[in-house]
DNA sequence: CACACGTGATACCTTTTGGTTTCACGTATG
DNA sequence: CATACGTGAAACCAAAAGGTATCACGTGTG
């Protein structure tokens, strides 16, 4: 199961989709619990689980009757190494980041 | 006239529109040089145009009765922002960053 | 000035997307 | 075993998205 840029793309994409994944992002939780943090029903919430997990972003396992949804710490990958490629921007972040790293090691 | 996070992810989200930034990456186009390259009319590639720069990832510039299109180094700031805040990967990613950076710095 | 050219804008169409409702199914639990 | 509970899945719907064709408009150019 191959994940393509385009699905991890398009899971981002979504505002409920992010907002579930900085959720999910230091606990994990069953979809009836991620439901409860959004006005709709479960349905369209498993609906948006479905699509972070087809763009890699989570993994969903089976607990008894529950599924426990937890981020997968991969999942963003695709998108991270696009924006590499497209590295434009990428320069001053990572001037800014350089000068960062370059000054906490003087400490 | 403030880049949402939305306006920035939704741009992004289109595989046309990410290769047109990657066209944009090195040199200035015209909406019909941008066209040249799709295998669609100029006005989808127009509207592809109006989205990216909706979010905010290109500027537009008259030029007689042409407009030259370019990227817009800040405008991957808002999605950089959000992976940011997402942080969890990061920590990965910033690993490596920072051994790199010290590597070379060893030189 | 007449006219070609590049673009902007609109109407229109089809597919995708985000949402609901409803029902079937496995799993706890009294 | 009967039943409540959490989930999966399908049918359905409205709105958004991606595309086309078409026309209007400013800008060069003969």
């Amino acid at each position: 199961m191959t994940v393509t840029p385009q699905a991890a793309f398009r899971a981002l994409a979504d505002p409920t989709r992010r907002d579930i994944l900085m959720m999910l992002r230091g606990q994990e939780l069953t979809i009836a619990q991620v439901a409860e943090n959004f006005d709709m029903t479960r349905a369209a919430v498993k609906k948006h689980l479905v699509v972070l997990r087809d763009g890699g972003m989570i993994r969903t396992r089976p607990s008894g009757r529950e599924r426990i949804n937890s981020i997968d710490p991969a999942g963003m990958a695709p998108v991270l190494d696009w924006l590499t490629a497209f590295d434009l921007f990428w320069d001053d972040r990572l001037a800014a980041l350089r000068q960062a790293i370059e000054e906490e090691d003087k400490k």
